[in-house]
DNA sequence: GTGAAAATGAAAGTCAATTTCAAAAATAAG
DNA sequence: CTTATTTTTGAAATTGACTTTCATTTTCAC
């Protein structure tokens, strides 16, 4: 397998990865992890799985799981768990962290980071003398539009 | 069934809601709702079925998980999903809302509360125009002793 | 091309959560 | 108190998402 290694977009970061334990390409998770690191939104497996399908109807369900499995392994894609049960994936394309807000209505996911929250944290975590490794913070409520729509009906 | 509308003890609540739904009393949840009330911890289902189970031999897990969910219905529990996939339910005694420190080592929880990071939180919201029903912050890392004991192993 | 190794997908297995259902217990009615 | 009605119980079955298995297909190094 020809590997560049100077080009260090996420796909060419999958074949690296690859690369080193051996695996092999396939048509099949070639076109699952370019349709998915394109998209640039949280999927879950079952969401993309639907999706996929619709131009490559014999792709299964479980190589779209170990697909999703191998990105989160190579850093590529992280894994989150909202409430709702369902672990959805989101594409890593820049390394700094960030939280959710996460419309009830909609399902629409919204990132956003704020430094002083984080400053907050280590502050508490300081008091409670824990070293944290990480931490989750979702904000669950309703978007505009979906304030909107309910207003309309009541 | 004898209920005291003016006595608002949480064991009291809890009666007035099962009259309210024509529920009957029954020794083992009444053992079950006592011992979760006072214990003042998170529990999940499993661990506070194995601590039941000492005193109690013939109560079956079905039993504390109903009694549980029946808790939560009446706001006397609340059901936390932390991030090892297994539901914990933690007493309510005050209103008032708190996240939680979370020692991926021993398991320990700390309860607390930032007003600063809850001003934030609004201030997000607002920004993304989100009304926000409900969040949840949690910060996983270790507390001191499960540190000392890394430092020693290592 | 050929053969070794990896990828695939349907089906089976996990694991916690939840529900079912026949028997037991609690309460109501007589 | 005794019977009738309703709720509760617990063992077992089911659910639902996730994960693994295994026989077959595909990939790739030679």
């Amino acid at each position: 397998m020809k590997v560049n290694f100077k080009n260090k977009s996420a796909l060419d970061q999958f074949k690296l990865e690859k690369y080193k334990r051996g695996l092999k390409t396939s048509k099949k998770r070639s076109y699952i992890v370019q349709y998915f690191l394109a998209a640039d939104r949280h999927y879950s497996i079952e969401e993309l799985y639907d999706e996929l399908r619709a131009e490559h109807p014999r792709i299964g369900y479980s190589t779209v799981y170990r697909t999703m499995k191998l990105l989160t392994e190579c850093g590529l894609a992280s894994e989150r768990n909202f409430a709702d049960g369902v672990a959805r994936f989101e594409p890593i394309h820049r390394t700094h962290h960030h939280d959710h807000l996460i419309c009830t209505g909609c399902g629409k996911i919204i990132e956003f980071t704020n430094r002083n929250i984080e400053r907050l944290q280590q502050t508490i975590a300081r008091k409670y003398k824990f070293v944290t490794a990480s931490h989750k913070l979702e904000l669950y409520g309703l978007c505009a539009a979906c304030q909107k729509k309910k207003r309309k009906n009541s």
